[in-house]
DNA sequence: AAGTGGTCTAGACCACTCG
DNA sequence: GAGTGGTCTAGACCACTTG
């Protein structure tokens, strides 16, 4: 390993990126012990506070703890990246390789119900664009989705818009609508008949109902969501912090 | 604002303490600069590292900000934004108002079984002190929770705490032990027969699961906690932030 | 006794912001 | 130009773990 003296790059992030790789490359796996402060500081020619900041960098991404006396050690836990961020399904399932497939079962424009009309902040009589998915992923249904876009936001998308393809990356591309942020209710159910034939589980089937309402970078709601997700096939995961 | 050169506890979290309790008190407000590095170096007489690292701190706990060359600034949600915060039982229920009450059904030592052997890192042969408890709001059943401590962070914590009483709060003022961060993975699921006696529900009513392993501000695994929630009391709430 | 991380000092140079 | 945080050095003592 080495470090490059002359880069703008601090010694401490050079240093952390090299570690991070060898983590990612298998050099140094869960459980093993990462180069000690005085190696580091000795090896590299730097002062030790420099070695120790770059560990204890890697310490608060989470790829590793340290003990006192013992040493600094590669976490466990590879969880820690994928602390809840906000994806839709199609880009969820394709960062994990899977391959997409949505049956539409409804894309109209209606009249909102009030929670509906709530969330998004909706002038009495406005419209919605209404769209209601089954989404596979490796053909296995995973959930029955039902979006809501204020129409105004989106004119003309019955007609510019595939719905078997991804919902975001269109609002993107074709309507400048950027989402970046988005509250989310969990709930644990259990399916309807309905459900249950859709997602081709049993009725009573152990469910999570979401509720989810996202928005723009001006704080403007521009989508609410619902949601059913079959309970043997989806787990949340949550990075939690501790408040002060 | 003092600090106790005397005292066993470091200088720094002397000061994040003080600054912490002034922020509290609204001494300093959402997006006041805080006492300056040098500032602080000058006033107290200590090092300007240490004063960084009293500043530092209070940044990796959110509750702060630095820009460089404008000094370190309170910040303006004090909830972390991108993700949920973590509360124990007690904590969620008191900040509700409800009165909390807990059944003690274990407190013990034991074995750890492989999951949370592999979680809180323990080496073989290892003992950890496990807590089952029935949480009740307002005299309502909510969940049963299962917490497991590795030994050696709590040693005679079976004579000197009250498990009926909140257990963060004896882990932080009695053990030094500060939780700062956990992941935790939900599932929907239906209640087993046990479950659904002692949380006063139908047989298969849903639940949540909830697995969480929560850290200390070295990355170390300090608890690793499995909860069983009803699923009509219960909502998990998210925000979420799309990634850039 | 040797090695580890935790804390602390007293300096230094830099890039940045602001008046 | 004065003040800020970001980085870095070369020491120091401590508590802790392990052989």
């Amino acid at each position: 390993m080495r470090v490059d003296r002359n880069s703008v790059v601090p010694l401490y992030y050079q240093i952390q990126q090299r570690l991070l790789e060898r983590i990612n490359s298998g050099d140094f796996k869960s459980g093993d012990p990462l180069p000690s402060e005085m190696e580091l500081s000795d090896n590299l020619s730097i002062s030790r506070m420099t070695a120790r900041q770059a560990l204890k960098s890697l310490c608060q991404l989470g790829v590793a703890y340290s003990l006192r006396g013992k040493g600094t050690f590669v976490s466990r836990n590879k969880l820690a990246k994928d602390s809840r961020q906000l994806f839709s399904f199609s880009e969820e399932m394709n960062a994990r390789g899977a391959k997409v497939q949505s049956k539409v079962l409804l894309f109209r424009i209606v009249s909102p119900d009030t929670e509906i009309a709530e969330a998004l902040h909706l002038e009495p009589g406005s419209s919605v664009v209404q769209l209601r998915r089954i989404r596979c992923a490796d053909s296995v249904p995973f959930c029955i989705e039902t979006t809501h876009l204020p129409e105004r936001l989106v004119p003309d998308i019955l007609k510019t818009y595939d719905p078997a393809t991804s919902l975001y990356h269109t609002l993107d591309e074709s309507f400048s609508i950027h989402i970046v942020s988005a509250n989310e209710v969990a709930e644990a159910s259990v399916a309807s008949g309905a459900e249950s034939r859709l997602l081709r589980i049993k009725p009573k089937a152990p469910v999570f109902r979401f509720v989810r309402t996202a928005f723009l970078d001006t704080g403007e709601p521009a989508e609410f969501v619902r949601s059913v997700y079959r309970g043997d096939r989806c787990k949340v995961v949550s990075r939690l912090v501790r408040p002060v």
